[in-house]
DNA sequence: TTTTCTGCAAAGCTTTTGCATAGCT
DNA sequence: AGCTATGCAAAAGCTTTGCAGAAAA
C-alpha cells in the first residue's frame, strides 16, 4: 500500500487512489497493456475511465515508475521499473509465459559492439522467443 | 526488378505490381512502417490504397520475406527478411539511425541462458538505443 | 486557494473488413 | 474460367484531447 505512495512521493507526483491501483495491478500481474489494466482494474469494481488510464501509465513512464516493454507482435506491456534492476525477457510463444534474466557478459558485450560503431548505449531490450519447458 | 519476383515466386505467392512495390520500397529505404511506405509509393506516383498495404505487408510478413520490429516506442516497422541473415539493431535516439550487427558470442549466451531456464529459443530481438558518433 | 486530476464525450489515427470489380495463371 | 488481389468505404480498435467539475496540496 504505502510503497506505492512511497514511489509516487518520490518523485514528487501527486498521489491519487487511481494511482495506486493501477501501480498495485501491474505490481501484481506484470506485462500488462493498458485495456488489460482497465480490465482488470474492473472486475476489482474500481473502474477507472480509459482516458485516465492513458494519462497515468503516460506520467508513470515518463517518471520511469514504470517501463515500457514490445513483446513481438503485441501492444507494448507495461511493468514496474522503479525498485527493479534491469532484467531482459524470455518469452514463450505457446503459453506466454515471461521469465526475467540478467547476464553481466551479454551487458558487457554490448558495449562493446556499440563502442565499436561509435555509439554511446543508453538502454536496451533483449527478448528471447521461443517456449518454455512446458510447451516443449 | 527480377530480385523480388523471384522471391515470390519461391514462396508461391502470386506476383502483382502492389507486392513488388512495396518489396521495392521496403529493400531501397529500410525500417518503414506501413504509413511510411505509403507515403513513398505516392511520392512516386504509384499510390495504392491503404487496405492493399496492409494486406500485402501481413502476406509478406506471415511467409517470412520480411519481418516486423519494434524499435521503442513507435509502430512497428518492416525490413527485408529473405536473403539476409539475422542481425541485431543500435538504434539512435537522436537522429533515428539503425545500423546492423550481429555477435557470435552474444547469440550463444543467449542459448545458454534460455537452456538454464528451460526454454528452447525460435528467435529474438535484441536492441541496442542510445546516441551515434554524430550526435554524441 | 491554487494546482492537478478525473470522467465524459468527441475526435484522431491506425488497422481491419465487406463487397464488387479487376487481374493473375 | 477460377481463384486471388484490389479499391473503396465503412467499421473497429486503441489512444488522445477539450472541457467542466472534483480532489489533492
Amino acid at each position: 500500500m504505502n510503497k506505492y505512495i512511497d514511489w509516487l512521493e518520490q518523485k514528487n507526483i501527486r498521489v491519487t487512489a487511481n494511482k495506486t491501483a493501477i501501480l498495485e495491478v501491474l505490481d501484481k500481474h506484470k506485462h500488462l497493456d493498458a485495456v488489460q489494466i482497465s480490465s482488470i482494474l474492473d472486475t476489482q469494481n474500481t473502474h477507472i475511465s480509459q482516458a485516465t488510464i492513458y494519462r497515468v501509465i503516460a506520467e508513470l513512464e515518463k517518471h520511469e515508475i514504470i517501463s515500457k516493454l514490445n513483446f513481438g507482435n503485441e501492444h507494448s506491456v507495461y511493468e514496474i521499473q522503479c525498485a527493479e534492476s534491469h532484467h531482459d525477457h524470455l518469452i514463450c510463444l505457446e503459453c506466454g509465459l515471461v521469465v526475467e534474466f540478467t547476464n553481466e557478459k551479454i551487458e558487457e558485450l554490448q558495449l562493446e559492439i556499440a563502442n565499436s560503431k561509435g555509439f554511446s548505449v543508453i538502454t536496451h531490450s533483449l527478448n528471447l522467443y521461443g517456449k518454455c519447458s512446458k510447451c516443449n
